[in-house]
DNA sequence: GTGCGTGCAAAGACTTTGCACGTAC
DNA sequence: GTACGTGCAAAGTCTTTGCACGCAC
């Protein structure tokens, strides 16, 4: 699957932002790890995408900067922000791995259209009560969720 | 695990698997394509499994079983299973793409536990109706979805 | 000064492809 | 008999790892 243009109605906007580096510095300082400028510049990188994206075109993105970072180092990156919950890992088809940014922590929706390959992303509060109580009642904690909806247009 | 509204799942049952087979044969028929001992021999395999599967564990039991059919053949037929819409393509890490059986055409809800790794497939039926307002609101059609939910036991 | 981080290239894991032979229809 | 299917091994993708050098703290 090609996927082609990506939309989104989650402009991660200044509230969000601002913290989201604090919050990543933070979480670094507190494992005893460093906070360099390759880290710093992925994670800027990634909050300009504005959306979903994919590994290589952050490095791509990154490299038409006029900055140069290595795969391995994109990667690396990729994970520690996973793991700060800053980022969210996203899959929706075998060929590429896909990020967003995680906004709160509410999980994410995203509407793939199956024809043109389009991606938009939607938070759906009704999901997380739906979600919320499926746990319950299972005795579970729900400590996030992905729903991918596969839609055509028309109809 | 009878819990509420909530049917647990996806033990295919006699009425489901029985024209699983006749679908499968039908769509291969109508594609001008040929009903061989591979493929029988692979739905037979995966409607076994009674829930999620990978490719591999897929290979592994044809051999158990004394039969010898090719990785390259198993990809092969699972692209197709998938696309006659008999399996669905899940995923839900990078390590390794999971299939299941497609029981009807509602989607998938998968509850993952965090901790365990273990993995229980669900129905929600609110839940399809919920992505139907939301595609219908939007003036697109669901063509179905995938719920992933990551869980951590106790509270 | 001491780890942690980085780049590079090689290694890995899963999946796909090319090709010649085999077989369902 | 004629496509289509299969097995094998090689090729591809994306991602991870090992290692020596470099830099944040």
């Amino acid at each position: 699957m090609a996927l082609g243009p990506i939309s989104s109605n989650l402009p991660p906007d200044a509230e969000i932002i601002e913290p989201m580096c604090a919050v990543f510095r933070r979480a670094i300082k507190a494992e005893g790890l460093k906070y360099t400028p390759e880290r710093a510049q992925i994670l800027d990188t990634i909050i300009e995408f504005d959306g979903l994206f994919e590994a290589d075109q952050l490095l791509e993105t990154i490299k038409e900067r006029g900055h140069s970072i290595s795969k391995a180092t994109v990667y690396r990156t990729l994970k520690l922000l996973e793991s700060c919950g800053i980022i969210q890992h996203v899959l929706f088809d075998r060929e590429q791995s896909h990020y967003q940014l995680a906004v709160g922590n509410t999980g994410n929706t995203l509407l793939i259209h199956a024809d043109t390959g389009e991606v938009e992303t939607l938070q759906i509060p009704e999901l997380i009560e739906l979600r919320d109580r499926i746990c319950r009642e299972r005795g579970l904690k729900a400590q996030g969720h992905r729903l991918q909806i596969f839609v055509t247009s028309g109809k």
